[in-house]
DNA sequence: CCGAATCCGTGTCGATACTG
DNA sequence: CAGTATCGACACGGATTCGG
């Protein structure tokens, strides 16, 4: 952790596992709504309006919030047109667009427990 | 959704986006701690305490009701030693070590972060 | 009009103390 | 040693308000 400023609220990144990927990683996505929102991400550009529909039980507050913190990690990029009524644009950065893989690991196996019994429909 | 109980605090599955797979994910490995529980189990059996000791930050409220879950959704095997002083073990599932693509995709993500600038210490 | 900031109620989590 | 109970802190959602 670079910084002293904290950063990143989700995961207090602690004692002995600082060093561990995975650990790394959620300290960036592992928050309540990030990974749904580079999911929207990754299908094209969206504006805050359409990330509201797209995630519903979301509030504007939370979701500035994690733009905010994706923003300033470096993941997305925020794009703001001086027009009226304004319109402000998101996109995914280089950066943000290397956590493919997670995502398609992450459908793979939704599909698969979408598919056969989930788990949670298990006795 | 079998039960009419709330079994699913973290993410409430909400009207359009219930067939989304990685949404479903999301619902049983989303919330703040399932996945580095997880990620201890990939290395072997658990107890209690060795928990406590690989999640710094984790309150063993939090820890029981996570493992609760995850038992609940046959991710993970709760066994009781009927011995003094009492011993308690956790185990991952065939459900539960279905998720390895996505500890895997985690991880390289990760190390790949740690290995070339984080986003975190980007500017 | 859209994006975002603010106030407030609620639920979750962590720290601590306690029980079996 | 495993798990529960209580309490304070904080994040989130909803509604309202502001700014451009």
């Amino acid at each position: 952790m670079p910084h002293s400023v904290k950063v990143a609220p989700a995961y207090p990144v602690a004692d002995g596992q600082a060093h561990c990927p995975i650990h790394h990683v959620l300290s960036y996505i592992g928050n309540k709504w990030a990974i749904l929102i580079l999911r929207e991400l990754f299908q094209g550009n969206r504006r805050t309006n359409e990330f509201l529909a797209a995630l519903p039980g979301i509030s504007t507050k939370t979701l500035t919030a994690r733009l905010r913190e994706l923003e300033r990690w470096g993941l997305v990029t925020r794009t703001v047109f001086p027009e009226v009524p304004p319109r402000v644009e998101y996109s995914l950065t280089a950066k943000g667009r290397e956590i493919q893989p997670i995502m398609v690991a992450l459908s793979q196996v939704g599909q698969h427990w979408l598919v056969h019994g989930s788990p949670r429909s298990a006795p």
